[in-house]
Parts: structure tokens; sequence; C-alpha cells
DNA sequence: GATAAAACCGACTAATGGGTTTGGTAAATT
DNA sequence: AATTTACCAAACCCATTAGTCGGTTTTATC
């Protein structure tokens, strides 16, 4: 194999790995140690291809972390049809893939956040950076609408953004104990009557 | 000083202290000698009173942390005005005290439950009753609302309750970042206005 | 003021953490 | 053929951890 391709599929599998112990179990709470026994490779690899464990990290953030909210919370919602529509569906898929997954721990951001808060200001930078990311493209989805007819006019689009940010995080950190099934559906129920209520009454 | 007052007094400033930092750095980044330390104590002080740093731990919850949710998210909600009005001001105050706290790490019972997914069922026991505890409150209060015809009949209480639920929970987790005056307005400005597509029509 | 129980001290243990270093090897690149 | 890249294995460093235990001080009681 290729060298840089080898580095690279080396480097990925870490990374991976890596994620899925740190979502799993918190980043503090999971040695390198820990990461390298379940790929069975040894601590000159790992510090071979990166500089520290918060280096590591950083790497997983961004090259795993960001890209997954992409994929599944702001492309979605792209396109001209009626965001409340494109965000109701996306935000029922994404609790529908946690409820299915055997090994949820919440929502990935969230929990990282609660976990570096006050302790890694520049991890912590990262994180809101890229929850940032997501608001500022539910913002401009919900004025897309605003501009197509599909939400009133009156809707205050910074508020409704964060508000269903935040409504996710919290229904995401509820869903680890269990009921998922029930909590995701009454949850939507409550998201599509939000919705209505913000929708345009002019052009049914 | 009597005996048992003076046992009790010890174990509760280790409690506080203990709640203090296991909040502010979480469980498993907060050794038992760094409460001690705070609180100028030995280790032998500390397992002369708890069989463990889990044990203690529990202790807390069921002391420090079960009080704190009634004080600040049940008790005000009781009472026989308008529900939807009494549970806005209260999260309001709730959050205005996160706001001017100097060392806010977001809603306790959400980090904790972040924190002990997967690794400690007995404490996620504690965690998720405390949080039921104030779902079925919130529950009781929107029916009364009901009843009393502030609430309009179609209204899914279990629903609402559970989305007021998480919403608060994912604005404490965004708050933690900084900007958490906006932050707070724009978040109640979305709950008067979902509260107000609740409310009952009929009895302005 | 003696006695015993309660409250507390702090050195110690065994284990674990992140991170470094060293010396070597096999394969790919030059 | 020489060199660089990508590892492995294991020892090592220093700090930190929960928990233990024999001993000491404080307090209540007779």
């Amino acid at each position: 194999m290729e060298k840089s391709l080898k580095r690279m599929a080396t480097m990925h599998k870490m990374q991976v790995t890596g994620l899925e112990l740190f979502y799993r179990k918190g980043y503090y709470n999971t040695s390198v140690d820990e990461i390298l026994k379940e790929l069975s490779l040894s601590k000159g690899a790992f510090y071979y291809h990166f500089k520290s464990k918060e280096d590591f990290f950083i790497s997983i953030l961004q090259q795993l972390v960001v890209r997954k909210i992409y994929s599944m919370l702001i492309e979605p919602i792209e396109g001209h049809d009626n965001p409340l529509d494109l965000i109701s569906s996306c935000l029922d898929e994404s609790l529908q893939m946690a409820e299915h997954n055997e090994n949820d721990y919440g929502f990935v951001l969230s929990n990282f956040i609660t976990e570096f808060n006050g302790k890694n200001p520049e991890i912590m930078k990262y994180l809101n950076d890229t929850l940032k990311i997501w608001e500022v493209n539910l913002v401009s989805a919900l004025q897309r609408g605003k501009f197509n007819g599909f939400v009133d006019r009156h809707v205050d689009c910074e508020g409704a953004a964060s508000y269903i940010i935040s409504s996710y995080i919290g229904i995401r950190t509820m869903m680890v104990e269990g009921s998922a099934t029930a909590l995701r559906y009454r949850y939507m129920q409550q998201v599509k009557f939000f919705f209505r209520a913000m929708a345009n009454k002019q052009t049914a």
C-alpha cells in the first residue's frame, strides 16, 4: 500500500475507534492504552501519528464530528421546500437513528460540551463553533422559509433556531435512559405543534 | 456540641463541597483528596463517614440535589394560578440564577446523566427518578390548568411536559458557553410563544 | 478525672494515567 | 543500495487515584 495512504488508513482507524470510546465513556475516562488495545496497535504508533491525546481528539472533532453534524443535521435541511417540514423530518430521522442504536449515549456535541466546559477552552471553541454552524444553517433555512412564504413573517428566526437546538439537545439527553420510542414520538408531536404555530397562515 | 450533630455538620460540609466540585469538574475528574483539601479534612474523616466515593455521591444526590430540584423547579409551579404563567416564570427565574452565577456549568441533573450514562446504573436510576419527579409535577400542573380552563383541552400534557424539560436541559447546556443573557431572552420568548399556542382560547 | 466511644489524622498501598524513550524491523520510496 | 516511513515491544517516568489502617485527639458520660 502506498505510504501516505497507509498513514491515512491507520490514523483514520485510530480516530474512529477513539471517537467511539470517547463518546461512550468520555474523553477523560478513556485512556490512550484502551484505544490502542482495541486496535491491537502500540503506543509508539499512536505517538508517531499524533502529538498528544488532546491533539488526537481535536483531529477527531475536525475529521469526524463536524462531518457527522453536516450530513445528519445540516445537509438535509438545505433546499427550497418548506423548511419547517425539512427540519421536522431531519430531527425525526436523527432521533430514529439514536433510537435504533444499541449504543446510544446522547448527542455527541452536547456530551462533549458538558465534559469539556471549564476545562479546555480550545476544545470548547471547536465544539461551540460546530454548534454555531448548525445554528446559522437553521436560521437561514427559516429565513428562506419566510421569503418563500412558508414561515410567518413575525417569527424570530434566531430565537426559533436556538429553541429547536435546545430541545434537540435535551431530548437526546433524555433518550439515553431507555424509553426512547415514546419520548421521540411525543417530542415530534410537540415539534410539529410548535411548527404549525410558526407557519404562514395566509398560504396554506 | 452533641455528637450526632457534629457528625451531621461534618457530613453536610463534605456533601456541599463535594457537590460543588463534582458539578464543576465532574464526578470522575474530582478526587476525594481534592474535596478534602478544600475542607482541610483528612482521608480518615471521609472514610469514617462514608463507605466509598460512590456512597458519598449518592448521599449528595439524596440530600442536596433532589431538594434543589424541588425548591427551584417544583414548588414554584404548585398552586392554582395559570400553570403556563407559573412554569414560564419558574423557568425564567432558574435561567436568571444560572445567568448571574459566575460558576455556572449547566443543569446539574443533565450533566450527571451525561456523565454516568452507561457507567453506573444505580446512580443513573437516582438521576432519572429525580427527573421523573419534575416531569410528573409538570404534567399534573398542566392537567390542573386544563381543569381550571387555562390550558386548551387538546393539549397533550405528557408531551408538553417532556418538551419543556428537553428544551430546558438544552438551553442550560448552551448557556455555559457564555452568551447566556441573549440565549435566555430568546428562549423565554419562544417558550411564551409556545405556551400561547397551548392556552385555552375560550377564556382569555 | 478516668473511661470509652466518636471523630479524625496521615502515611501507606496497589493500581492507573499520559507521555517518553529506546532499539529494532519490514516495506515503500528515492 | 540507501534512506525514509510506519510501525512494534517494552521499559520507564512522574503524578494521581480510591481505599486502608494503626494511631491520636476530641467529646460525652459516669
